[in-house]
DNA sequence: GAATTATAGTTGCACTCGCAACTAAGTCAA
DNA sequence: TTGACTTAGTTGCGAGTGCAACTATAATTC
């Protein structure tokens, strides 16, 4: 069988798959911790994440802040709606929206594994010891806040 | 509505969602290209990826190497034999096993997303100058190489 | 060498996702 | 104030995924 086809190329060294893998590693230890403890999606636990953190707002605010799609959002708040831990009360402005918060549920659950996620981060980066963390959150959020929509080759 | 439940705990220096933010944002740029020009998923990409560099080889090769499942390589693996890109073989020592490997149609794909890898991980490099790319590297293998099983506070 | 156990790979099922289409409500302009 | 357009959020559908169960072959053990 033929061996080399493009020399230039290596799956080890190309920026998407080690990002996607290293991604891929880092999280799969805390989805088991809100999977396991309250049956929450990736998805779910990001929306109680920017609603623990910033207070009650829109499923649209939910989308521009944490750049989820619009549905992916309506489904993860149906489904914290009916874990009960998230309530909906109609906005006064605007009868098509409506605010969502966290229940005492909600609440309890967000302390709960925001302090585990606190702890898990540690870990994690006590167990990197010796890189730079600084540049590390420069490089990644730099990475994150472009849109490369196909990106040409000249950047 | 009550505003702050976990001051400790903000989402955006959670290493788990940095990376995984990074990676999607690094990674949607490329998977355009290979769905619109050859309707791959990023599964199959990666199978072909690792054919096309390593040569023939079992699935449960590819399994391992590249760390996917063997559902998910069995699908790719059948979808890339659809389009007529790879092959099978009998191995001829072990009959359950079977020899993949690129049709000349696959390794023309593989030849043309591999140029289209690597100017676009030039390009996306590029774009981040003045970052430190070595350290970067060294810090997502890293990552990569733990098999974080739920990992106790103490690391 | 028959019974057990392990391995290569596939399939069924339930679930999540992305996209397009949809409903309902707000906006704007003549 | 009617009509065109935009926006908030939901739903249907096709596709990919993870997990468990399955088939077929190999390896092991008594």
């Amino acid at each position: 069988m033929p061996k080399p086809a493009n020399p230039r190329f290596d799956l080890q060294d190309f920026l998407p798959y080690l990002l996607t893998q290293a991604a891929e590693a880092a999280s799969q230890g805390f989805q088991q911790i809100y999977r396991d403890r309250y049956g929450m999606t990736r998805t779910q636990w990001r929306v109680m994440a920017n609603l623990g953190k910033f207070g009650a707002m829109t499923a649209r605010d939910i989308c521009e802040i944490s750049h989820i799609e619009k549905t992916k959002v309506s489904r993860a708040v149906a489904a914290l709606e009916r874990a009960a831990m998230l309530q909906r009360s109609p906005s006064e402005h605007d009868r098509r929206a409506e605010i969502l918060s966290l229940t005492e549920n909600g609440l309890a659950a967000f302390a709960d594994l925001g302090e585990r996620a606190v702890d898990y981060d540690l870990a994690l980066r006590r167990s990197l010891r010796g890189k730079d963390f600084a540049e590390l959150n420069r490089v990644l959020r730099a990475i994150m806040s472009q849109r490369l929509a196909a990106m040409p080759p000249e950047g």
